[in-house]
RNA sequence: GCGGGUGUCGUACAACGGCUAGUACUCCAGUUUUCCAAACUGGCGAUCGGAGUUCGAUUCUCCGCACCCGCACCA
């Protein structure tokens, strides 16, 4: 199996319509892409595939669709409002970042302040120091139409924190008892310093995610449940190889402010194994940081055993765009056929932008046109995702649609006219065979 | 954010301090074609942006932007 550069996913992706670079003609927005015709297709049928396995196949899980910016309290009691206005130092020669005002042995945000002071320091390795700045990965924005410190807002980092606040507006209007989830598929923005590999790190992403609420003493069970959830769901409903996923557990020094445990699944993408899906055990942190700067009860009255406590979460969290990205790598082949290389993307049928392609042996043939019409008609009806192609000869145009991954190609020719039946070529194994056009429906 | 590299039609490449920036594929129109990128005719289509040097810049210089690679970052 050849390996697949990125360069090649790039080319495929801008030149059928996948991706786009965002605002190109302008030169493009550092870590910002655009979906195009064949891409916003296959991303929701990642989307809808993920909903149905997450949502509707479990009885406790529900859906919520929350708002991007919310009350920025809500990311001061997540710890991402603290956590992120620090004010940094770099050493210059190491590389590592510092707490300027901890080097300065002050407390300040003050940049000009802390610069001054630390003008003639050194880092604690002994090497120079650059200019202190503040890293804050969370983007600002501004609600209401004057632009003062009142009105700062931001937009939402993470999916997650609207699931913790809707807790109990869940709990309540789903009469649901633990353990339950909340799931969602959205946006979240990050001023990642730098965007990176295509759509891999990128500024602004969609994330789906879902929260699931238990008793503290099911954590291990749950953590596990969820786990394999996420192993099996990449390969089963993906098609995505075991051999092109990997385990890999954060230690104590890399895990998020958040979570007492993680386990990211990383897929084998053209840069190399990366983050692609992870679980995490994020306790009661996020519960009882709400409690707290609210002043609201989230807390779980348990009638059965007469207990009052805080859940624990344990969070499935993955991006959408590296799932699609995980996606192409995996469906991007190129083969041989006769003599000739073509590109194919083994995409499974349900994620195919087009399910079928539908073309008249011959364009110049009005009678197999009309009827290739008819066919194509009908099929568009029930399934919707299907294309019609009479460009050049039959052979370019299976070329064309092995691309952009149609699983199955319908043609119509002479023997159509008499017996009705049309050639269904499978793109992977570009073998054909005869069928009545119903049972396609 | 640091260092290195790259930026030419939709894609992949070529060329040049100076004639109309070339080729292949794609795309569009047509002829043709009885199943795997056939052929023919015609057509559309590009030098990332801004300054500077120069009689003249796509080419040289500077600044910016974007992408790729390494490092750092990735809550």
């Amino acid at each position: 199996m050849s390996e697949v550069k990125i360069e090649d996913i790039v080319s495929l992706a801008k030149r059928r319509g996948f991706v786009f670079q965002a605002s190109e003609i302008y030169g493009g927005l550092a870590g910002f892409w655009d979906y195009g015709p064949l891409g916003v297709e296959l991303i929701n049928n990642i989307k809808q595939t993920w909903w149905k396995a997450m949502v509707r196949n479990h009885d406790n899980i529900f859906g919520i669709d929350s708002a991007i910016i919310q009350n920025p309290k809500l990311w001061v009691a997540s710890g991402h409002v603290d956590g992120f206005n620090d004010p940094l130092v770099e050493d210059l020669v190491t590389k590592k970042r510092y707490r300027a005002d901890h080097l300065a042995g002050v407390d300040s945000n003050d940049l000009d302040e802390l610069n001054r002071l630390l003008k003639d320091k050194k880092s604690p390795e002994g090497n120079p120091l650059g200019e202190v700045r503040t890293f804050n990965m969370m983007m600002k924005t501004y609600v209401g139409a004057i632009e003062d410190e009142s009105g700062v807002a931001y937009l939402r980092p993470e999916t997650a924190g609207p699931m913790f606040t809707n807790y109990e507006n869940v709990r309540e209007t789903m009469r649901a008892k633990l353990p339950f989830g909340i799931a969602q598929i959205g946006k979240a923005f990050r001023n990642e310093i730098s965007p990176r590999d295509f759509i891999f790190r990128v500024r602004e992403l969609e994330q789906m995610e879902m929260q699931y609420f238990i008793r503290p003493e099911a954590q291990d069970e749950s953590y596990e449940q969820w786990r394999q959830f996420a192993w099996k769901f990449l390969q089963e409903e993906l098609g995505i190889g075991e051999a092109k996923l990997q385990w890999h557990e954060h230690g104590t020094d890399e895990r998020a402010h958040y979570a007492a445990a993680a386990h990211d699944i990383y897929f084998e993408f053209p840069q190399g194994f990366k983050e692609l899906w992870g679980t995490h055990n994020r306790t009661d942190f996020d519960l009882s940081n709400h409690i707290r700067v609210s002043g609201k009860d989230l807390q779980y009255f348990d009638d059965q055993t007469r207990e009052r406590f805080t859940p624990y979460v344990i969070e499935s969290s993955v991006g959408v765009g590296r799932m699609f990205l995980a996606v192409l790598t995996n469906a991007y082949h190129e083969e041989e056929v006769n003599g000739e290389t073509r590109v194919v993307l083994k995409l499974k049928p349900e994620l195919a932008p087009y399910r079928f392609a539908v073309s008249p042996l011959l364009k110049n043939k009005p009678e197999l046109v009309a009827k290739a019409e008819e066919v194509y008609r009908d099929l568009k009806k029930i399934h919707g995702n299907v294309m019609w192609d009479d460009n050049g000869n039959i052979g370019k145009r299976y070329r064309r649609q092995d691309e952009i991954g149609t699983p199955y190609c319908v043609v119509i020719d002479f023997q159509t006219l008499e017996d009705g039946t049309v050639t269904v070529r499978d793109r992977d194994t570009t073998e054909q065979k005869r069928v009545l056009p119903e049972t396609l429906l």
